[in-house]
Order: C-alpha cells, then sequence, then structure tokens
DNA sequence: CGTGATAGGACTTATTGAGTGTTAGCGCCA
DNA sequence: TGGCGCTAACACTCAATAAGTCCTATCACG
C-alpha cells in the first residue's frame, strides 16, 4: 500500500530521460540533480532498469543513459516492476498463491480487484505521458476529484 | 504497492469475528487458528484495532474479542489504517508533500489517481461483505476479468 | 482465591530501503 | 600507442521497518 522512494525515482529518471530525448546518453549525475535522487542511490536504480533492458548505457567521456525504446512504449508499470517486482503482493507473494480459509475466502477477490485497478492506472499511462504533462483522460478524470487531494 | 502481512491478518482477523457472530466473545487463539495467523503477532494486531475502536475486548475465563460496531459499518480501508497508517503514501508520506521538478510534474497526478483507484475499492468493501462472500458488483466485476489473476 | 484470558511491553530476526566506496571499462589526446 | 580523465558497474555498509516471539502484569469470573 505504499510506493516505494526507488519506485518513485525510477520513474522520474526515465521521465526526466524522455524529457531529455536527444540521440546523446544523458549522464546520471545530470538526472540526479535535474530530480534531486541522490546519485549514487540513482545509479544503483539505472543498473536495474538496464538490466530489464528498458534504458541503455554508454561509457566513457561521452557516455551516460538513454531509453532503450520509444517513452510511449513504456508504461510507468513497467518501470515498477523493473525495481520492485510484481506489482501489489500480498505478503511479498502474487496474492493468488495465499490460501484463505474459511470466512475470509472473498478476501482473496477483495485484494485481486485492488490489484486490478492500480494496474488500471499504471499500465495506462506512459512514460511519454508524464514528460508531456498530458495524462490519458481516464487518468485525469480521477485526479481530478478533489476528495482524493485530501489525506485520510 | 504491497499489501503487507500485518493489513491481511487484520482484515482476516475481523472477518472471522465478523463470522463468529454472537454475543460471546471470540478468543484469540480461536481466531489464530481458524485463519492460519500466529498466536502472538495476532494478538499485537488485535491489540491496535483496540486502540483504534474497532474491536471491544473482554478478559477473564469467558473472555475474548468482539466487534465494536455492526460489520457491515466497518470497510476494509478503516482497518488496513487502525494496522498501517495512511493509504497509499509515496516515500512514506502522503504524495501531496512530494516536489515534483520540471518533467515529472504530472507524475503526483499519477499517484493520486493510484490512491483513488484504490480508495474505491477498500472503502466500498466492508467486513460484512468479505464475511457473507458477496462482494458489491463493482468489485466483482474487477476480480472476474480472468487478465487480473494471472500474475505479470 | 485460583484459573484462564487479555494487556502490552521488550526483545529477536529478516528484509529492504538508502546510501557509500571501489573497480573497471571507454574514448580522447598527446 | 600509452596513459589519463571520464564514466558506468558492482560490491558493500548502515539504518529503518516489518514480522514474529516471549515474558510478566492485570483483570474477570466461578
Amino acid at each position: 500500500m505504499r510506493i516505494s522512494a526507488k519506485a518513485d525515482y525510477a520513474v522520474r529518471a526515465m521521465v526526466e530521460l524522455a524529457a531529455s530525448a536527444s540521440e546523446k546518453p544523458v549522464k546520471a549525475e545530470r538526472l540526479a540533480t535535474a530530480q534531486d535522487i541522490p546519485l549514487n542511490f540513482l545509479e544503483n536504480i539505472l543498473g536495474e532498469l538496464r538490466h530489464a533492458g528498458l534504458v541503455r548505457s554508454h561509457r566513457g567521456a561521452e557516455g551516460g543513459f538513454r531509453l532503450a525504446k520509444d517513452a510511449a512504449e513504456i508504461s510507468v508499470a513497467d518501470v515498477i516492476r523493473a525495481v520492485e517486482g510484481p506489482l501489489a503482493s500480498v505478503r511479498g507473494a502474487p496474492p493468488e498463491e495465499s490460501q484463505y480459509n474459511g470466512a475470509s475466502e472473498a478476501l482473496l477477490r477483495v485484494w485481486i480487484a485492488v490489484r486490478a485497478n492500480l494496474r488500471h492506472v499504471v499500465e495506462e499511462v506512459t512514460v511519454a505521458d508524464v514528460a508531456s504533462g498530458k495524462l490519458p483522460k481516464s487518468i485525469d478524470k480521477l485526479a481530478d476529484d478533489p476528495d482524493m487531494w485530501v489525506t485520510r
């Protein structure tokens, strides 16, 4: 039920990369200062993103990172999965692996529904959407409800 | 993005309490065996639920726990908040407290949308719903999509 | 008054988030 | 062509939190 710092940083770094979209690689340090992320921690994250095939890296003086594919092809969910593993796990494992006895049998369906709603958001929004500031209509609609801006 | 063991256990304990709905209090040990929860950890959780005013406890030979109010008046969100604090935080703080620079400005709206969709599920489902196995239609609809049952 | 139950800490242990330091590869330039 | 400054890559530490255990006081009822 919480979005980790790692996931937040990873998405922000990807968005920044998308915004600096040229053929020249972007240095990790520039990403760090632009998005206010601890540099060393960011390098860790970039390593995982590279491992997942979301970014390409280049060493040397003119080195840095660039997106491995078009920003519009990368969803927020892809980024989160790359650094955090599966979305919406229960006790660290996929919901369907848990055993629910008797009275709480229906709880599994609740967790599945939570996951479904979560996916609807993060799978639909792409890195390019965030970078351009233009979110899909259905997402904007959710975020426009003033009730959702209060902490409860 | 994960449901903690504590939250899962707490909801299951509440559901079990709702299902054993008589005037007699239910002993912690019975809840533990029925829902397969470590007894000592469960006692911790029940303490927090009591503190939040969701359950009433009774000591002594005929003691145990019972719901403090009607099961239909208690949402899953209430239970989770009692043991975990606010739903859907970003880096441990409410999303609206984070600062998003430049390119990632729209990201805040994404996290708000995530929170909104999360709330729609857990605020709507009550402990009574789960105990009876009859979830609200909108939730059932989400859980019926076979796509949502695969881990991705 | 004694049995059986909750109350509620204090105390391990494991996991993971967060951050640091070191190593090794690349490209330029002398 | 050989070294030097730049970069990513990787291994590692530290801290916080989650998960689970254990112990002792306290209370209620028969």
